[in-house]
DNA sequence: CACTATATATGACAAACTGTCATACAATTA
DNA sequence: TAATTGTATGACAGTTTGTCATATATAGTG
């Protein structure tokens, strides 16, 4: 998180810093991203920088959360569109999101973070993250089983994060989404045949 | 993959720089690691290594790869010990990893491969991978719908890392197990309640 | 106002790391 | 023996990172 020197800071100047610190991270990958690059892109000495950010991965996570709203906010209106099901949430979200990220070509951020940061991904799909928390009360649970639906939100979550990375690395898009429709069957009806599951 | 002049080296020089690496890969975590510590640890010149790999990434994928091998003999094992059945199989492989890693607190590269690489573990769950290949043959597809059964192994390999490094990470073993194999009954059962299912 | 204390700004700097390349050496072949 | 090819080596240039001493601004206080 930023230093409260950061914040204290007027917008234009937070925001010069922000930009050219998703300008790097929308176009080289997490490794290759650096410090000095931002600095002089955004104009503003080394020393200062270190007065706002811990270090590298400090300014990536901000950037990550301020992105992260965007997403959840998108995550709930398909829920919502689709009456709280899950099954058909999630069918929707991978299309929607790799129509989002590959089609119209939006978001090289998001894009980016798909294909290079799978590590961060995880900041994401983790139990006890408050993406859950904002849309659990959109999701409808009559048809569920009793079972923990954090799990199962993060398990849907997970595999849509991992189908869409997929995706967008391989551009297969159409291959990949008939791989992820069979895991969301999978997910929502298991793998048995139907006199084992009965 | 390391180069020809790497591969001609005598197997005792070879092993000073694997052994050199798989420390230096068990100690700290991917980004920290030096071709630096590396070298002087194996007392090996900076031009030689350049010689014999690309770059840090090109040794620890070689690195893994060597690795992965006890990997699919251990997961075999287990599976053929489970007479094939994937639900037995895979409720037993969080087991026997999470003591093997944790319990026991053996193979310190492992360990940090489920800590700090998560980006690399992908290497093992992707489709296309060899380790699906050598294990199809032992898993028991007789209960199974005739869904594609790499998808399957995968979610399921998936689900075990996201486990054990969740198990490693937390150190809550216990918990992240319940966690776990509610996953597996998720799996295989899917998440609907009995009258939706049938 | 003058003075002090506190917060912020800045760039030079040391330390570390990476990948390359000219040069030296060894082995093999003609 | 000479030439060709493969291997070894460490000095070097180019980057990067995080720190720190110093400078400057801002706020508080009597």
């Amino acid at each position: 998180m930023p230093s409260q020197t950061f914040l204290n800071l007027d917008s234009k100047k937070q925001q010069k810093l922000l930009d050219a610190a998703m300008e790097e991270f929308s176009t080289v990958r997490y490794t290759e991203a650096s410090v000095n690059h931002i600095i002089q892109q955004a104009g503003i000495p080394r020393g200062s920088f270190y007065m706002y950010f811990v270090d590298k991965d400090d300014l990536f996570s901000y950037i990550l959360e301020l992105n992260k709203k965007k997403i959840i906010a998108f995550t709930i209106d398909v829920i919502r569109s689709c009456q709280g099901n899950l099954e058909q949430s999630f069918l929707t979200l991978f299309d929607v999101f790799t129509d989002e990220i590959i089609t119209h070509n939006l978001s090289r951020f998001l894009k980016n973070m798909f294909l290079y940061f799978s590590m961060y991904r995880e900041k994401f799909e983790r139990p006890g993250h408050d993406l859950f928390l904002q849309v659990k009360d959109v999701i409808s649970t009559e048809e569920l089983k009793e079972d923990d639906l954090e799990i199962v939100f993060h398990l849907f979550m997970h595999n849509l994060f991992v189908g869409i990375t997929e995706a967008v690395k391989t551009n297969k898009v159409s291959d990949i989404r008939k791989q992820y429709r069979r895991i969301i069957h999978i997910l929502c009806y298991g793998i048995y045949k139907e006199d084992k599951r009965c």
